[in-house]
DNA sequence: CTTCTACGGTTCTATATAGAACTAGTTGAC
DNA sequence: GTCAACTAGTTCTATATAGAACCGTAGAAG
């Protein structure tokens, strides 16, 4: 029994309807990071599609990054890396040069007007707002304020902060089936206003450095504009091209 | 006529080896940017392999930026879209705001034992040093220092400055059959130092951003290490994640 | 001159099949 | 107990084939 899809598009063809159809799946939760999904053989009979066709399909997913592949094992769901690649980027180290993953620290979600270019940037002008601190070794190192859509994410204001790691492309996967696939960056240097200087406890004026983010699910949507500030004499970015 | 590859490792796959032989022969110059290549059925006839075969070897060097394929048309050599990704980074605007190529001017080329942290990168220590300054609308706005292994680009110093264009990984194309596949960036922000900031005009002690970028070819050997400088007020990076 | 139609050539989708390569677990020999 | 051999199940490679979708051109129709 496959349940037949009715939101996917007749016209494309089958292996991209298949590639929906288990993306889709997984956004649900049918299976958990490192779980074991059908063979080849399983699927290509469940859906009535050649083996063929179905490697095409899951090819597909493991080039956006979602499954991987082991020979003579089977087909595995991959715990999102996103995380891995956004802190490869502020390259945080410990006095003593250990890396350390900061601790994140919510100052405020409200729901609010979007400032024009972030509205334009989402699509929409009905978004929440959020505030957050990161601290490395009880220092604060990095405010950030992000934008999410309020219709995207609804109740995300209600959520405990107990229950919000120091990720949140998690939470938005977990708890609202939001799959972050790729982002936008813009580094770039300014000086510190009045309110992130007291943030991050360093002098008004003082040299930072600028990072905005626009954030997309897999469907292409943006999902998450942020923009983070931190003191630029601490900062690296890394990245990788082509 | 296909002349049989002495090169290509027999226990590859064989769609391996067809895009290795193709991916020489684009190296070698035998296609120009936007030609056509054979058809599919023209290759599965010369190799001896099947269609889908070639389709595989094929949809290999699309992945990786090399070829291009238009339905209905054929499969056309593309013309590396590094350059246009490479300036996307450094988001250079005239006054007005409209984007422009910046023009360049090297200052010096010579052969040199390399600095051991770019020797270490690189792998060997005997490299040509290059040094760059790029200027938009006459004004300098970036200073450049590369680093070449020696052995994989002969001969370089020696190149007429009339030859190189602003951009120099079509010279490491075009001459050296080096295509630069893919590199890692980091960016930062320091001081400027004495020279640099003569050759940038602005003051010594300014705040500048810096960076580093580890070039690799197609086969993932290190081909190119250098460090960029800017004035750190004029500065926007952008990437592309996931 | 414009629009339509037909055609050869191309890539794209999909199927069916066979065997190789690999993995993990089980069985059996010693 | 240890190690080798076997086995069922998986992905990977490769072939052959058929038709759909698409492009560019050439020629016909208006």
């Amino acid at each position: 029994m496959t349940a037949p899809n009715p939101q996917s598009d007749t016209r494309l063809p089958a292996y991209l309807r298949l590639r929906d159809d288990i993306a889709r799946r997984i956004a649900a939760g049918e299976w958990g990071p490192d779980d074991l999904l059908p063979s080849e053989n399983k699927l290509s009979a469940q859906h009535a599609l050649s083996v063929g066709t179905v490697r095409k399909a899951i090819q597909q997913l493991v080039d956006e990054g979602l499954l991987e592949r082991r020979q003579g094992s089977g087909t595995f769901l991959r715990k999102p890396a996103f995380d891995a690649t956004l802190f490869r980027f502020f390259q945080a180290r410990e006095a003593d040069g250990a890396p350390s993953i900061p601790s994140s620290r919510l100052i405020s979600r409200t729901r609010v007007t979007a400032p024009t270019a972030v509205g334009a940037a989402l699509g929409t002008e009905d978004v929440i707002r959020i505030e957050r601190l990161r601290c490395l070794s009880e220092q604060p190192f990095l405010a950030e304020t992000l934008y999410i859509p309020a219709a995207r994410f609804p109740g995300f204001e209600a959520i405990p902060e107990s229950e919000i790691g120091p990720l949140l492309y998690p939470v938005y996967l977990d708890r609202f089936g939001v799959f972050v696939a790729r982002a936008e960056d813009e580094v770039r240097f300014g000086t510190a206003d009045a309110a992130t200087a007291r943030r991050l406890g360093i002098a008004e004026g003082a040299p930072v450095a600028l990072i905005e983010r626009l954030a997309f699910a897999m469907s292409g949507e943006p999902v998450e504009w942020r923009i983070a500030c931190g003191p630029a004499d601490r900062f690296r970015y890394r990245s990788r091209i082509g």
